[in-house]
DNA sequence: GCGGTTCCGTGATATATGTCACACGGGCGA
DNA sequence: TCGCCCGTGTGACATATATCACGGAACCGC
């Protein structure tokens, strides 16, 4: 099946080798989903490996009560290591993947990644760089909720999410950071107030712009 | 080289194929190290990748105040996914790895993990289930940091430790504990204290015993 | 046994974070 | 235009955790 090829072709140019290039636009399912879809959801069962082509996502673990954890974004030629590994076991997923803005990526069969593996060394190193990452990234998270109080928490957050959009002006709400802190609305609103008195950042409805 | 090759026999029996266990005899590193010895230092470079063989290990992350977060225990033919792909970049380790227990490992040149991952299908599965182990490790990890209070994580914290050593009473003080779960002695003191009184456990200097 | 050291228990107090209650204002549909 | 809902700001208070200060108990080497 062809996908939307020259899209493909242009994002992976450089990194893969023709011969696989050809090879996931053969067999790659290529998606294009709005701001705040949903591409995976805890419970669902994982068949196949987004890889991003363009736009952001981010993963994020929920506990019992209706808490979640960020874990870490994905963007421009990121995967999602969690999905390479998920799904031998035949396991539900235990995390939730939201697109952050339009995002468009190309869904490879697990089956396909480890095949793969031993017929394109540049697909092999992809394999390895990602999951590499995503351990950087998870350590990551941890050193920030372990080791940093709420006040420099909410900094790095605000980093990574410009980091991960590309821009300086966030459309969220105190409501959704909070949950992604796994803290309360009150506090992100009297954190981020105290960031706006010291000049770091501008705040309105919706929106938060970082100075 | 000749390790000890009995001990590796039995060790991988069953789970690698007979060529496998023949190449890791010949090029892997035997080594038994005692309780409370580093295996890999935050700084140090990695160039071989730890199987354990018997005993215990855990793997922590420092940050840059004496602080440290508990990651993961490794025990019986686990590995340290983060090892396998920390070298590429030649970047030092961002890690400790620390033997609970009297522990024999066998180390494996990274170089070598990477080119059996092709010869040898139950190796490539090996460092997949690896992988995801890890990650399922980490995302306990963040789980536990991010969802719990102090009090259940201790609890969460004890009995993962008597998992990984396979027994009942840990030899392990307050400090060291507190230090692990990134907060202060007097804390986890009270808390065992509290966890005493409901019976269950029993305190004694440098000794836990669960009941 | 003695002195020093390490580990543990515990009160008092400080700080950070969570929770409740409520007010305000803007957007938006009726 | 009115009323309503959602997002936000903020005080008051509750709770969890961190820190300080200290004393006592167990162990260790001499």
């Amino acid at each position: 099946m062809i996908n939307d090829s020259q899209v493909v072709n242009a994002a992976f140019r450089g990194s893969f080798e023709p011969a696989l290039i050809e090879e996931i636009n053969r067999i790659g399912i290529y998606q294009e989903v709005e701001e705040g879809e949903y591409l995976i959801r805890p419970g669902s069962y994982i068949r196949s490996v987004p890889i991003i082509l363009s736009g952001s996502v981010k993963i994020m673990r929920p506990d019992a009560v209706g808490n979640e954890a960020l874990l870490y974004y994905l963007s421009g030629l990121d995967s999602c290591a969690i999905s390479m590994t998920g799904s031998p076991d035949n396991k539900p997923s235990e995390i939730t993947a939201i697109a952050e803005e339009k995002t468009r990526l190309i869904f490879i069969p697990v089956e396909k990644v480890d095949e793969w593996i031993c017929r394109f060394p540049t697909w092999k190193q992809f394999v390895f760089r990602t999951y590499q990452r995503r351990f950087d990234d998870m350590i990551a998270t941890i050193d920030s909720i372990a080791f940093q109080k709420l006040d420099e928490r909410l900094l790095t957050y605000l980093k990574k999410k410009t980091q991960s959009c590309q821009c300086t002006v966030l459309q969220v709400t105190h409501e959704e950071i909070a949950r992604e802190m796994a803290t309360s609305r009150e506090v992100i609103s009297r954190l981020l107030k105290q960031l706006e008195r010291v000049g770091y950042l501008r705040l309105s409805r919706n929106k938060i712009e970082i100075l």
